[in-house]
DNA sequence: GCTGCGCTTTGACACAGATCAACGGAGGGC
DNA sequence: GCCCTCCGTTGATCTGTGTCAAAGCGCAGC
C-alpha cells in the first residue's frame, strides 16, 4: 500500500534538514542519526496510527501535510494539531500515542525507533535542545490556538486560518513566500472545520462571505488567492504585533 | 508591594522539589541551582507580567495560583495556562514573554535570571530533560484543551474543568488525592469563564444546573463537593481511559 | 456521453450560549 | 448598625452557529 519512497540518501541533502530535530547537528552527529533513520511513505488519506497504539516509532515528516487528531465517543472530532514537513510525531518517554495520526497528502516521514531515538538525545544534546525549542514553539501555537477556538468569530477563525497557511507556505525552490498573494489550502473543508471548532457549513459560508467582501478570491476549491494581506490579516482578529510563527 | 516570603533555606525541602524543573537533579546539581535562584512573592490579583515584557527570569511556582492570559483588543481575552504548584513560568531562547501572567491566589516564585538558568540547562542534562518532558506534558494537556474548546458543550466544559482540578488537588500533607470528594476552586468565575471559552453568565447557569441534578453541590462560592467523581467523568465527554495527568 | 459518488455550497429552521438587565448576598469601612 | 462594592445568580431576549435537507459541481469508471 505505501507508495514509492524518494531517493534520499544522506541527510545532508534533506528539504528539512534545518528546520527539523536535527537542525543543529554537526556532520558527525548527522551521521549517527543517519545510521539509524529509515524513510517511510503513506498515501493521501491514509491512517499513519491510532490512538492508543504502542509508540514504538517517532518521526519528522519530510514531505507532505498529516494531522493529529482527538475525537470523543459520540463522533466530535478535533484537529490539535497541523503536521508540515519538519514537525515531528510522538515522543519520548511515552509509550502509547494519544491522538490519531493520519496522512492528508501523501507523506514521507524519516522515522526513528523510540528506543534508539532517546538514547541518542542523551547522546547528542543538539538533537535535546532542539527538541526542547520546537516543543516549546508548538506550546506557543497550541495556545494561540486556544483564543482562536475559545473567542474567536466563524469568520475570524477562517481568516486566521488562511493566515496561518500563508505564513507556512514556502515555495517549491525553498524560498519563503514574500508576497503570498495565492496559497494551497492542504486539507479538506472537512478538516478545516475540525481544526477551527467549527462545522463544514459554517466554514463554507464563511469562505463565500469573504469572497463576496473582497477579502479573497476562490481558484477552485484548495486555492485561495489574496489580494491584500493586511486586510485578511485584519480579519483575523490578531493584532499586528502577535508571534512570530518561525 | 510584595508579601513576606517563606523561609526557605534549601532546595531539599522545596515542596516542588519532585515535580518542577529540578526534579531529576541529584544533590550536586542542586547546589547549583540553589546557588542562582532567588524567591518572589506576589499578592492575590497582582500582574506579575505582561505580554511583550522582557523576560529576563524564568520562575517556577512554588505556593500559590497563576494564570496565563491572551487577549484581543476589544476586551476578549482567553486564558491559556492555568501555573499551579511546580509549573514553569517564561521560556528560555525567547527575549519577550508572550502573554499577561497574574496571580490570583497569594504566589511565590522560585525565579533565575534567564541567562544563567540557560547556560545552566546545557550544563546540567537534567534540568534540560526535565524541561522537554515538562513542556511535551504541557503540550499534551494544551491540545486537550484545544479538544475541549472547540467541540465541548458549556455543561462539559464545566465538568471537564472541575475534573482537572480534582486531579491536580493535592492534600496539604503533600498526599495526592484519593477519595477527591472537595475540592476548591482556584479562579474565580470569571477566570473560569476565560478558560472555558463561555460568559461568567453561562458558567453559573451550568453550576446551577449540574447542582440540580445532584452532580456536584456548593459550598460557598469556591468550595465543590463531589458525591461522585464517576459520575462527573461522565459528564466530562470525556472516554473513561483518558490521559493520565501526572 | 451518461452515471454515480464525494465534496462543497446554499437554504430553512432550531437552539445553545451570548447579551442585556436586575437582583441577592457576603464582606469591609466607618 | 448602615452603606457600598464586588461577585455571583437568575431572568428575558437575541443571535451566531449548528442541524437537517437538498441541490450543484467535478471527476472516475464504464
Amino acid at each position: 500500500m505505501n507508495k514509492p519512497m524518494p531517493v534520499m540518501e544522506s541527510c545532508s541533502s534533506c528539504p528539512i534538514r534545518h528546520r527539523a530535530v536535527c537542525a543543529r547537528c554537526d556532520e558527525d552527529e548527522l551521521v549517527q542519526l543517519n545510521d539509524i533513520k529509515f524513510y517511510k511513505s503513506y498515501g493521501a488519506g491514509q491512517t499513519i496510527a491510532m490512538r492508543g497504539d504502542a509508540l514504538d516509532v517517532v518521526a519528522s515528516v519530510v514531505v507532505g501535510t498529516a494531522t493529529l487528531e482527538r475525537a470523543i465517543e459520540d463522533g466530535r472530532t478535533q484537529l490539535v494539531g497541523l503536521l508540515l514537513p519538519s514537525d515531528f510525531i510522538g515522543r519520548p518517554g511515552r509509550k502509547t500515542l494519544q491522538y490519531d495520526v493520519t496522512a492528508v497528502t501523501d507523506v514521507t516521514l524519516c522515522c526513528f525507533y523510540r528506543k534508539p531515538f532517546e538514547d541518542l538525545l542523551i547522546r547528542i544534546p543538539h538533537v535535546q535542545e532542539r527538541m526542547l525549542e520546537m516543543a516549546l514553539d508548538e506550546l506557543d501555537a497550541a495556545r494561540d490556538w486556544m483564543l482562536l477556538l475559545g473567542r474567536k468569530t466563524a469568520r475570524e477563525k477562517i481568516a486566521s486560518f488562511l493566515m496561518l497557511i500563508a505564513k507556512r507556505t514556502v515555495h517549491p525552490d525553498g524560498r519563503v513566500l514574500g508576497d503570498t498573494s495565492r496559497i494551497e489550502l492542504p486539507i479538506s473543508r472537512e478538516a478545516m472545520a475540525n481544526f477551527l471548532g467549527l462545522t463544514i457549513e459554517t466554514v463554507s459560508r464563511q469562505f463565500t462571505g469573504l469572497r463576496k467582501d473582497d477579502v479573497i478570491e476562490l481558484d477552485g476549491n484548495r486555492t485561495v488567492l489574496i489580494p491584500d494581506l493586511e486586510t485578511l490579516l485584519l480579519e483575523s482578529g490578531d493584532d499586528s504585533d502577535g508571534g512570530v510563527l518561525f
